[in-house]
RNA sequence: GCGCCCGUAGCUCAACCGGACAGAGCAUCGGCCUUCUAAGCCGAGGGUUGCAGGUUCGAGUCCUGCCGGGCGCGCCA
């Protein structure tokens, strides 16, 4: 039980008692909110509950405070209880209670800050889910982060969590791509290509077209007069949306359904395979690839318009069926099926989340990048639409991250193709480094991201700086067995009463406060507390390592010491691996 | 035009359901030092939280309006 659970309970019965005596009436239910305190002059904990009592009792605050502390119950964990300010009731935790972290880390060890919050409810979380029409740039790589992260948090403290990509296999960008790639490929075979302005344009989409090459040699070549024939004008001149989805359409009849799904799905695999990779080098798991075309195969479509028929909340104009989202505040309905027979997104949207629900799936979160930011009233209507709890979506926004080398800004444009891939960040400044800055910063804020400070191996890189802290105990220790001692875990326990000095006080607070930590962050969804907390912990172990010699000849004190700082080993350890980030034992 | 997000120290960012004197790092300034491997350590200055109202015992946090920055609006995906 953490202490703060312990003072939440205790309060509790005092105001159960004096709910019983009628010193205050019976019908009220206070919420009991038990916070760290900021500075040291207020202890460990304070409740605001006096505070938010005074009002409805029309009592006093500080006088209501005074009658609660005289009706909490004896606690051993508490040495000292006081009133202070406008009415705060303030706890002071007895020095063994302070000291008992270090013994709880060392025996939880990696599963020190985790619990069973989350009761087994399952959360499915949804990330990244790029297009894969090409490689993932650094853009995609926050959202991998983020949302990897977010659900290691989940995971940690007792949530089921499904880690999701949803493939987009199905729609016109794919078959832009697959256009893309046969036309480099005639290109590479001597046919005098002109591209179009609309397709991909990367270098990438050569080696797709020479792999290609490899495996059908000239069979899918056909005479750019005859690819042309019937193709309006590509912009300036013509529509360019026009031009490509005419050549989409020779593409089919030239290479015929077999041929044309053939070159689709090979540039379909090779970029996903790519995009596993690089997720998968980037400690980002994925536990499901869904496919928009397997939910096409198996009617989930369908499946969910029928659904949404049944309730009476479709009807049909102008050819096309429309869904009724007026009815839920929307400023307009919204196409299911167009009037050409073909679905649209919002009608994907809505097989999919279904389809979630159906596989067991308590909580949605979706965790877009904010240029997305569009789709969220759409997802929710479609939420609304199927009769889920609005409190059951969220949908986190993950917003830009804009490169910074030598004071400048890296210029990035998807447009112009001049993109940088994660995996040119990542081999860059490392995966460790990369991890830790996407989210070293709130998600909703803009992320300034610097590349020089993230390869720097000084203690102004946050993340150099915390690993280090994690090594340097090592160190200590390999130092230690060098000497011809070793540790005394029974001894270093039954001495931590003398580990007095400030530098250990707030150690004992630092390392306490991680479980709560963990757990406000999986809560609020803001990793970047962990990364916080973590840079926080490792100044706390630095200034004590400056300030002490833990190797002293006083086996006692020693063997306490050694204790201490394998606590706030074990801590960074299980904090960077919620980040993602490794822990190494030497640098 | 409508909608969403953001605005905190010179810079980059924190601030747990609305709590106590708004905190860190960098930069600046002033000292110290050569250590369990680390040019590091200790300390100081620096703020009308974009502006103006409102709610509250209490507002960086909630509400309204304005200013500034980013993004989005489709029978595109």
């Amino acid at each position: 039980m953490l202490v703060k659970d312990l003072l939440q309970d205790l309060v509790k019965r005092a105001l159960d008692a004096m709910q019983g005596d009628g010193v205050l009436p019976g019908d009220l239910s206070p919420n009991i909110q038990i916070e760290r305190t900021r500075s040291k002059e207020h202890g460990d904990f304070a409740t605001n509950v006096a505070l938010t009592l005074a009002k409805v009792t029309k009592r006093n605050p500080r006088e209501l405070a005074e009658a609660i502390i005289d009706a909490l119950p004896e606690d051993a964990a508490v040495e000292k209880v006081e009133v202070a300010g406008p009415g705060f009731i303030n706890f002071f935790l007895a020095g063994i209670e302070r000291r008992s972290v270090v013994e709880r880390v060392l025996e939880q060890g990696n599963q020190y800050g985790h619990s069973t919050q989350g009761g087994g409810q399952t959360v499915n979380v949804e990330f990244v889910s790029a297009n894969p029409t090409g490689p993932l740039h650094v853009g995609h790589g926050r959202g991998a982060a983020y949302g990897a992260t977010l659900a290691n948090l989940l995971d940690a403290t007792g949530y089921k969590v499904q880690r999701e990509y949803y493939v987009n296999d199905y729609g016109r960008q794919m078959n832009i791509l697959a256009t893309s790639v046969w036309l480099r490929y005639l290109e590479r075979n001597g046919e005098p290509v002109v591209f179009p302005s609309n397709g991909y344009r990367g270098d990438y989409i050569y080696d797709i077209a020479d792999t290609i090459t490899a495996r059908f040699g000239d069979e899918l070549q056909h005479p750019w007069d005859l690819v042309t024939e019937g193709v309006p004008a590509d912009a300036p001149d013509g529509d360019k949306e026009v031009h490509i989805d005419a050549l989409i359409g020779r593409a089919k009849t030239l290479l015929g359904d077999t041929d044309y799904m053939n070159v689709f799905d090979l540039a379909l695999n090779i970029i996903l395979d790519d995009i596993k990779d690089d997720l998968r080098e980037f400690r980002v798991e994925v536990n499901c690839w869904f496919s928009e075309r397997s939910l096409e195969e198996a009617d989930g479509i369908k499946h969910a318009i029928d659904r949404l028929r049944e309730a009476d909340q479709t009807y049909e104009k102008d050819g096309a069926l429309w869904f009724r989202a007026t009815d839920f505040g929307d400023d307009k309905d919204r196409v299911l099926v167009r009037a050409n027979g073909q679905s649209t997104y919002f009608a994907s949207d809505c097989a999919y989340m279904l389809n979630k629900r159906e596989r067991g799936a308590d909580t949605l979160i979706y965790v877009f990048g904010a240029d997305h930011h569009g789709y969220v009233t759409r997802l929710r209507f479609a939420g609304r639409a199927l009769g889920i709890n609005p409190d059951d979506m969220e949908i986190p926004l993950v917003q830009f991250a804009t490169l910074y080398r030598g004071g400048k800004k890296v210029q990035m444009s998807t447009r112009s193709g001049q993109f940088v891939t994660l995996r040119e960040l990542r081999n860059d400044v490392g995966n460790d480094a990369a991890r830790f800055f996407y989210i070293m910063r709130g998600h909703e804020q803009h992320l300034e991201f610097d590349l020089d400070l993230a390869k720097s191996q000084s203690n102004d890189n946050p993340v150099y700086y915390i690993q280090y802290a994690h090594a340097r105990i090592c160190s200590v220790f390999r130092e230690l067995a060098e000497k011809g001692w070793s540790r005394d875990a029974d001894a270093g326990m039954a001495n931590l009463e003398l580990l007095g000095e400030s530098h250990e006080e707030a150690l004992f607070t630092s390392l306490a406060r991680y479980p709560e930590l963990v757990l406000t962050a999986t809560h609020n969804r803001t990793p970047h507390m962990i990364a916080h907390y973590l840079r926080d912990l490792a100044n706390d172990l630095h200034t004590y390592y400056n300030a002490h010699k833990f190797l002293v000849d006083e086996a006692g004190l020693r063997d306490a010491r050694l204790n201490l700082i394998l606590a706030v080993k074990q801590v960074i350890a299980n904090g960077l691996d919620l980040l993602g980030v490794s822990a190494p034992e030497s640098m």
